[in-house]
Formats: C-alpha cells, structure tokens, sequence
DNA sequence: GGATAACCGACTAATCGAGTAGGATTTAGG
DNA sequence: CCTAAATCCTACTCGATTAGTCGGTTATCC
C-alpha cells in the first residue's frame, strides 16, 4: 500500500467538511457517524491538519471544523502531506527547499544512484496527481449529500 | 514513504544484473559487495525476483544470478510489483484481472467512494512511471562500471 | 452550572520492515 | 571423492509504525 488509512480517513473527514454547505462549525462526531469511522481515531488526524492550517476549529458546544479555505483552493498534496508526512517514494530521498532532490547514496564515490531516476519519475507522477486535484473536484465527484449519483468511468 | 527498501535494495540488484556484460551468472556475493548491501537480506529479495521470473539462477560452485530477459524488455513495474507486491494507493483499491478498479466502500449505500478519483489518479501516475521505464533506461542511467560519468538533471 | 465538544497525552495490540542465524542442497574443480 | 562456493529455505528477533482506545482537561453555549 502507498498510503494508509490516515490519508483515507483523512480525506473523507475533508471532503465532508467540503460538502457542507453552511458556515458553521460541524462536529467530528457528525463526521464520525456520516463516514462510519471511529471519532477517537478522528480526533487525531484532524489534529495533523490543524496544525497544516488546512481546517479551522471552535471549541465548546455548538463547536467543531471548518475548512481554513475554500474547496477549490486546497490541493490534496497539502492533505496527504499534512497526513502522512512527507511525500518521497524512498527513504534516501530528500526534497531541498529549492526543488532539487538529493539522493543520500549519491556520495557513495563511484557513482550516480542508479535509482534515483526511478524514484524522481514516480515522485514526479504521485506529485501531479495531488497536486492535480483540489478538494473541490473530490467534494463534486462524491455528489450531493444522500443522493447517489451514477459516476461514469472518465477519470 | 511510498516504498521500503525492499524496492530499493532489489531494484539496485536487478541494476547490478544489468550492467554485466557477459552471460555468466553472478553470485549474491559479488552485488552485496558491489552495492554494500547485507547479503542475507538480498537472499530474500531475489527469492522474490525469481519467483517473479525475472531473474535466473544457477547453484553450485561458480553458480549466481542473470537477468531472465534481456534488459529492455524488462519494465520497472514487474520489478517493484515482485518486491512491494501490489501497488495499489490503499488497502480498499482492489484492481480487477479486466483492469478496473474496485473499491471496497463502493458498497457504503449512499454514495460512491469520494476518494476513488485521487486514488485512480495516483495510482495512473505510478503506474506509468513505473511501466514507462525499463531496466535498460536505469542501467545506462547508472553508467558503465567504476566510471562516475557527469549525469545532466534532465529526468 | 451542565451539556457539548474540542484538545491532549498515554497506553495497547497487531502488523511490517529489516535484518540475522543456521542449516540443507547443489555443483565445479582438484 | 572431497571440499569450497554458491543457492536455497525456514525460523527467529527487534524496532517502528498503524490503528486504534481511554481518561482527563479546557472552552463555550444555553
């Protein structure tokens, strides 16, 4: 598996803040219970993407989240990232600030990693398909609350 | 990370395979060496190559391990796909023998699953930078043995 | 002040990754 | 035939991570 259930779980909480049209808070247990997933889990992941900024909360009764954005405006690589930690597709494999990617086998002497043109290659295709789709195309194909809409194949 | 070094280590192998000139096997030995990997790690992994029908082996004195094919004809999904397993994004990502693609909450009443569009669409990009790069592509990437050739950032 | 809900930290059970260890089997060469 | 070199195979360990649970604290509305 690439990713475990805390990008899934992660996700569907996002994508149900998403699709609530109001402006109040909603509550994780409302979440919880609409994606059947434990609340405690919840509890923790939604914690990950506070401190990304990605949603807002309110506490006390009546609290609960929001999206810090509109849904169009955040891209699941900021989600995934805020879940599961950096996105690289191996260990050795550190992004620099600027963009540049540094392979740690790369000082071993007597040459260039020779894995490091695969890794770029999937890093690269991982990195277009997140950063590819917004929240808002999620919240869209997952249609309208309780109404099930038929979802052609066009991907 | 999206892979261990389960991918890692056996992809530098087949690599190693690779840049052998003649058609005589290789022992285990000489690429735990070569890559300065633990050698009774390695025995693992080219189990799994084998298995897979990418690699060859020979036993006895002088035995070792080819490459099954030749190079080029060798892509990089069958590779990582032999050591990691599936490559699927999630755990409910079931891709069927026709090509589709289940998902395990498809079944949730309501709804279709709202993560399906990002998991197809990552699992698309890991796809097609895995079976868009054979081995041959890593071995000339690698350059010749014991010559560190300048290698250009194009990728 | 009580109910509601976010917040926080500690704990747990199961799984997986990254090896190690030890042996059994096969084969080339002397 | 004997031995060294190799593949092959199973079992084991140790630590990290995942997927949670639990209990308690704080903040807020009514």
């Amino acid at each position: 598996m690439l990713f475990s259930t805390k990008a899934e779980y992660g996700v569907r909480l996002m994508v149900e803040l998403g699709r609530q049209p109001g402006s109040e808070p909603v509550a994780l247990s409302a979440v919880a219970e609409a994606e059947r997933l434990p609340l405690s889990y919840l509890e923790h992941l939604v914690a990950k993407l506070r401190h990304a900024g990605l949603v807002t909360s309110t506490r006390g009764a009546h609290g609960g989240y929001q999206l810090a954005r509109p849904a169009d405006e955040i891209t699941m690589d900021e989600v995934v990232e805020a879940l599961e930690g950096q996105i690289a597709p191996m260990e050795c494999f550190h992004p620099t600030p600027e963009g540049k990617v540094l392979c740690s086998h790369e000082s071993d002497g007597d040459r260039a990693c020779a894995t490091k043109l695969l890794w770029t290659r999937v890093q690269g295709g991982v990195n277009k398909a997140l950063s590819g789709t917004s929240l808002a195309d999620l919240v869209e194909f997952a249609g309208p609350r309780e109404s099930k809409q038929s979802v052609g194949s066009a991907v």
